[in-house]
RNA sequence: GCCCCUGUGGCGGAAUUGGUAGACGCGCUCGACUCAAAAUCGAGUUUCUUUGAAGUGCCGGUUCGAGUCCGGCCAGGGGUACCA
């Protein structure tokens, strides 16, 4: 075997073509083998992969190599979730068609995976802007149609009152339009939506059967359906009219000092008909955008209608305000504020001078103690005449009993979730298949004549959405009656595409989205890969998908993905400068950072130097790998992406590094050339270390514990390298082989076929640990006085614990440290140490 | 604002899940080889007032023993329903 370098620019496309050649990563659906279905969250084609991308396919390309290793019948699939704004941003800035910019992207990060040399089964390959992928869509979106399961009504977004047109919430800056500048306004359109809220019950359940996926996700999921019990009842108003509310806490009633509406909430209507003052305040309450973060952190606006709302236990009239911080949405839309036990009606209840009465204190005698903040937490009820005493949980149950027995409320779920707004006034998504005829109303389009294909001929350099303004498109025939009726010209939220993509890959028919039957081999999904950023919304689109087809008798599997891991991102600085009213932002390679600061290379000005956030297309934090994968080859970035950081951590970027994965690379290339399958003898520690090596790389790569697995190799490879040639060193080295095969395998195709070993190696077998090498025979225990280490021993494995304490107390150093105090106690832990507390 | 996460040497991190803190790698320093460089190999590398002591963001608690558990803070990040 040669002792010259490992080249990887002659190796890797030799070795690439090869596995193309044989179609070795191409799945077969009769397969007898185990199934193994391996996933990484398909990319947005921005134009290049990034090395987040980078991150997470190698992850998911080792795990799914390993699979392969250890006797499975692997899907390993990747696609494009092609619609999305940033191809009209796109075709803006540059004057390119969305459709030719995402194909192009396409074709070149294709070319890069291709270049990393990811185990891809490309037969399979989809790209959600294909008419025949949206398609299948648009006919799921109808069959739930008929079921019921969607809907229409009215939504606000955001509007730029400038640009006519409706605005994303990354596209709004400080309240502002991000083009035109304009403040954002709320504007109320009527749109699509989906009845996630009608499987509320059932994705709550759900988490609790998904023992794979990271706690943090569930409860994040949890939180965000929110479920919560409490009492929904009606004040009866002074104009003789009554107001439903819904409260969380009951139990906090006598502490309710006003009552407030939403601002498009009936009674807040009503008001403003015949008040001009009410309605330029609710006017004034459109102003902002829609987004929670916003809406929460506004300052707590108020209109006092005098109305009185009079309270069911004291029969005091209680002022009913219109508030800015009430939503529609969630409840009634109208609450019971207790300033002094909710924060929102704390600051408001301050602001307008409003009373702040404490009804849950830590104890009795704290009943009178003044609240410099509302006080959310658990207590004893005070001021609160017949629940005086109680605690929380009894109080709000006892209002609930109060509140039914009197006739005046009942005991209510509600949840957080909202039902899914799939609509987009925007043109690069899938069409929503439905057309809107004066007299039959809204009519799903046949499904022979889907899909309903987005025309390519259209005007995107004009704010709007040109679907809209299109000439012809948007004008057909009603289905129903033969009159003249328009198109929807709304498309699809692309959540909706990443929603089933997973089903598709397991099965691709032309005449309908897949075959359930084949979907069941493979799915669910046995692991998923992707970044926690998705940890609550595609995540739960896409669980409510597949039930929602497991509602309608189209598929078998209720849990798409029954094993989840959420890899951290890879974050980088970001680098901006204001130029006029914008910020604009700087990729790195723009920016030259050697000075210490941040300077512009084109034209040599200082700009601001951000936080360390994740690499995103918006904000041009993003490091192209491709020049690192030219000098240094795909197997050091491989291996550089799988050291180190622990895989669900974030990975702050940086170029130091690897050169040393290139010298390891090299320094294998030089070890496994020493391979000689003549020599003769035993290593008996280098066979346990080999052993003990197998098993835990074997569980490091199973729970994605890449780093750890890294650092065991590196261990082998330093005894393999100080090892003197025996038999054992040869079987050594050729598992070292085996074992970073999944990781480098270029590098290992390469030394597998110069070892003169059959076939391709990532066909060959996983080695095997043999149990009885696994255990040490001699340990190292600790030996403490008061919890400090004194002095350690090397013992034989399993001594009793008397033994162990007479060694520990005949240790000199021990006896110095004692210095003639008496010992009172000796903890022993077998086969770890001894603790002498003196 | 709210929900979730993270915090350990110069850097990325490890720590058998309550039991020897700093494995392994990067970087750096010194040495070997070389006319020289690259490559490679060897040694060292938490801090300090160094026979010892301190130390895992900060303050406190539980324990024979805390990076790990509990309470309270601080800082950074993710999500927040139209970025994907």
């Amino acid at each position: 075997m040669t002792d010259q370098r490992f080249d990887p620019s002659r190796a890797d496309g030799h070795w690439q073509h090869a596995w193309e050649d044989r179609q070795v990563f191409v799945a077969d659906d009769a397969s007898e083998r185990p199934r193994c279905y391996v996933l990484e969250m398909f990319p947005y084609p921005s134009g290049r992969i990034h090395i987040g991308h980078v991150r997470n396919y190698t992850m998911g390309d080792v795990l799914a190599r390993y699979k392969r290793l250890t006797g499975h019948e692997v899907l390993h699939p990747m696609g494009w979730d092609a619609f999305g704004m940033p191809a009209e941003n796109a075709a803006i800035e540059k004057g390119v068609h969305p459709g030719e910019w995402t194909r192009s992207n396409i074709a070149n990060m294709k070319a890069q995976l291709k270049r990393l040399g990811m185990a891809f089964d490309w037969s399979r390959e989809l790209a959600t802007c294909d008419p025949e992928y949206y398609g299948h869509e648009q006919a799921m979106f109808i069959d739930f149609y008929e079921a019921g399961l969607v809907y229409r009504k009215e939504s606000a977004v955001n509007w730029d009152p400038v640009d006519q047109t409706v605005l994303a919430n990354e596209q709004v800056i400080d309240g502002k339009g991000w083009r035109s500048g304009a403040p954002v306004e709320k504007r109320k359109l009527s749109q699509w939506f989906l009845k996630i809220t009608d499987f509320a019950q059932e994705l709550l359940d759900g988490l609790g059967t998904l023992d794979k996926w990271p706690e943090k996700v569930r409860v994040m999921q949890e939180n965000w359906i929110g479920k919560s019990t409490g009492l929904q009842f009606s004040f009866a108003l002074s104009n003789g009219e009554s107001l439903e509310v819904y409260t969380t806490r009951p139990d906090t009633i006598f502490g309710s000092s006003f009552v407030a509406v939403a601002p498009d909430h009936p009674v807040a209507q009503a008001v403003a008909a015949s008040n001009c003052d009410a309605a330029k305040f609710i006017e004034q309450c459109k102003k902002g955008g829609t987004t929670a973060a916003e809406l929460e952190t506004a300052e707590k606006l108020g209109f006092d209608t005098g109305i009185g709302a009079k309270h069911p236990f004291t029969g005091e009239y209680l002022p009913v305000y219109i508030a800015n911080f009430v939503l529609m949405e969630y409840g009634t839309g109208a609450i019971m504020a207790v300033p002094g036990h909710d924060q929102r009606d704390f600051d408001f209840a301050t602001k307008y001078g409003l009373p702040i009465v404490r009804v849950v204190a830590p104890d009795a005698a704290a009943a009178d103690a003044p609240l410099s903040e509302a006080e959310a937490g658990d207590g004893v009820l005070v001021n609160s005449g017949f629940l005086d005493g109680m605690d929380v949980a009894s109080a709000k149950q006892a209002v609930i009993d109060r509140a039914v027995g009197e006739g005046w409320g009942e005991g209510r779920t509600v949840w957080r979730l909202r039902d899914w707004g799939v609509s987009r006034q925007r043109y690069w998504g899938a069409p929503i298949p439905f057309i809107h005829c004066d007299a039959c109303g809204v009519v799903p389009v046949p499904k022979d004549q889907l899909p309903v294909v987005l025309p390519e001929d259209v005007d995107i350099s004009i704010p709007g959405n040109p679907l809209v303004r299109h000439p012809t498109w948007k004008h057909v025939d009603c289905p129903k009656c033969g009159a003249a009726a328009v198109r929807e010209t709304d498309t699809l939220d692309t959540f909706v595409d990443s929603s089933w993509y997973f089903l598709r890959f397991a099965s691709q028919p032309t005449d309908r989205p897949f075959d359930p039957e084949v979907v069941k081999k493979w799915m669910p999904v046995d692991q998923y890969i992707g970044g926690i950023e998705h940890a609550i919304l595609h995540l739960l689109y896409a669980r409510f998908w597949t039930r929602a087809l497991a509602r309608i008798h189209q598929l078998d599997v209720k849990e798409p993905f029954a094993s989840l891991f959420t890899q951290g991102m890879v974050t980088h600085e970001t680098y901006s400068r204001r130029e006029g009213d914008r910020e604009v932002f700087f990729s790195p390679d723009e920016v030259d950072r050697s000075g210490g600061g941040a300077v512009l290379v084109a034209d040599g000005a200082k700009v601001d130097i951000g936080p360390v956030i994740k690499m995103s297309k918006s904000k041009k934090n993003t490091v192209d790998p491709d020049s690192i994968i030219e000098r240094y080859g795909a197997d050091s970035v491989r291996w550089f992406m799988l050291s180190d950081s622990p895989p669900e951590r974030d990975l702050p970027w940086s170029a130091a590094g690897i050169e040393g994965c290139w010298r390891f690379v090299q320094r294998l290339w030089r070890l496994f050339g020493q391979y000689d399958a003549s020599v003769q003898g035993t290593d008996q520690a280098l066979d346990r270390q080999v052993h003990k090596t197998i098993a835990a790389v074997g569980e490091d790569i199973e729970a994605l514990s890449f780093n750890k697995a890294v650092a065991r190799i590196y261990g082998l490879t330093s005894a393999a390298e100080k090892a003197a040639p025996s038999a054992t060193r040869s079987e050594a080295i050729r598992t070292i082989l085996l074992l970073v095969s999944p990781m480098m395998p270029h590098l290992a195709e390469e030394a597998w076929a110069a070892m003169g070993q059959d076939g391709l190696i990532a066909d060959a077998a996983w080695p095997k640990a043999d149990p009885a090498l696994l255990v040490d025979e001699e340990v190292t225990i600790a030996v403490q006085v008061k919890g400090k280490l004194r002095d350690t021993l090397t013992v034989a494995k399993g001594l009793p614990n008397a033994d162990l304490e007479a060694l520990a107390l005949a240790s000199e150093k021990v006896q110095r440290s004692l210095d003639g105090a008496e010992v009172r106690k000796v903890i022993v832990v077998p086969d770890r140490l001894v603790n002498i507390v003196a």
